[in-house]
DNA sequence: CGGGAGGTTGACAATCGTCAATCAGAGTGG
DNA sequence: CCACTCTGATTGACGATTGTCAACCTCCCG
């Protein structure tokens, strides 16, 4: 694990996690400036590294930078849930601000550089700038909506519908992150991990995946790239509608490749 | 649906509400006022009625003044998803305040008495004073991590330790919320609706509460009465530790029942 | 070239859903 | 007070989806 000091150059590390923001809050100048001027302390990461541990009294709040991670709980018998995964330009732990104790672990999925906050600073900067503040509430309840999206996901849908589901959601989150394009994206995750996130064994992940791209729906290009042949039919398959990403209704391009 | 006007009495409306942030954060004499002062409509609103229906822009966020709630999604099919129960205290929508579309509905389980709150009242006042941001911050937190709880529950535990484990966290809920005891509370739900909840069937549902009881963990007293006969056990068998619901440490008498 | 992680496959088992019949209990109206 | 009704709970037989186990394969990487 790595550890750097603040960012002074031309491209602030913290200009990804402010974009983010803005996508769906207006910021002001001093605002955006207040945000840029974080003080951070950047670490890169190991795959398969955790960043919190469930149970810890974390006093840093991480955004991150690049790389995948994924927040997880474990329950009885040593199985594990996934319950979100984060890329570029997200808040992965905002929580850590303002609450004690963590209930839930946070993981990398791939090697990848967080910047850690001091849960103080973040925390007063919300309280003491209305827009930015504004910002992180509307950010925190579009996470507590995919939430409730994925327990709809996992209780009420059966395994290809939930696969289905969750490839057109990464799809559209790494298309807005700049990441990948809706026909195309690199999947970082194992079998194993997907059916973490899916309430399902790898093995059924793998004959799932296996359905989906024999009916045609999507492709599967070696090294964990997912290729979505059909997006149109593939988000039917996966009972998919983005109102849930509360994504702002005036992104042109977005809408057109869904139709 | 009874239509009254604001609250002027000597025990103001709102103040189960207003406990329910304090029992997390220290607000000050003028946050109070302030929060018991929100201008609102009252609403009563019959068993089964909606409160606010999938994709509605709704322009008011609602509090539980008495009775409950459940915040449902709908999935192809028809199946139905609760992601979330209410009760007296606590806010059911704030995300109304900020987000535009409403990504669920909302629908009382029992009669009920609610306060409607104008969106830009609630946010500017989340916005305006800090301290009420930060507990409002800490109330919609919470709300998640019961969220990732939910994904985890019917993501990875089998029928018997779901059940169990909501049984559990209904109980500590009631209880917190002044509405039952951890050894005997009313639980206003059909086992359609606790299916709905556990992503069960109701026939399965039966089948799990008949095994619980036999079992000598719960006692069914009529009229959707639950009867906890041994606290330990049945959270054990539920997978349920209560972290996740971040309590205040300092609950003497609710950790002394939860030994 | 070898090691190892991850993916695939098949046989079988368990959990849970479906369907349909029946039962229990609360509220209603005569 | 009693039939009547309606909603919700229970039960059993059966079927479907998904999990388990274990073997084997593939591909990347050193």
């Amino acid at each position: 694990m790595t550890t750097q000091h603040p960012h002074r150059g031309d491209r602030p590390t913290l200009e990804p996690f402010v974009r983010k923001l803005e996508y769906r809050t207006k910021l002001g100048k001093a605002d955006r400036a207040a945000l840029l001027a974080l003080p951070h302390t950047l670490k890169t990461i190991e795959q398969h590294q955790c960043v919190v541990r469930e149970g810890d009294r974390a006093q840093y709040s991480c955004l991150m930078v690049s790389g995948f991670s994924v927040r997880h709980k474990t329950v009885a018998g040593g199985y594990r849930q996934i319950v979100a995964i984060h890329m570029k330009g997200e808040m992965v732990d905002l929580q850590n601000s303002f609450l004690k104790t963590a209930d839930h672990g946070v993981q990398m999925l791939t090697v990848g550089t967080v910047a850690m906050v001091h849960r103080d600073e973040i925390g007063n900067l919300a309280l003491e700038r209305p827009a930015i503040g504004r910002a992180m509430m509307i950010d925190t309840l579009v996470d507590a909506s995919i939430f409730r999206e994925w327990i709809a996901n996992v209780g009420r849908r059966d395994a290809r519908t939930r696969i289905a589901h969750v490839l057109c959601e990464f799809a559209l989150r790494l298309k807005l992150a700049g990441l990948g394009r809706l026909t195309n994206y690199r999947l970082p995750m194992t079998q194993q991990q997907l059916g973490d996130t899916t309430g399902l064994t790898s093995v059924h992940v793998s004959r799932t995946l296996k359905s989906l791209e024999a009916d045609g729906l999507i492709q599967r290009l070696g090294q964990r790239c997912i290729g979505i042949t059909n997006w149109k039919t593939l988000a039917d398959v996966g009972d998919f509608q983005s109102g849930y990403l509360h994504l702002r209704d005036d992104e042109p391009k977005l809408r057109q490749s869904m139709n």
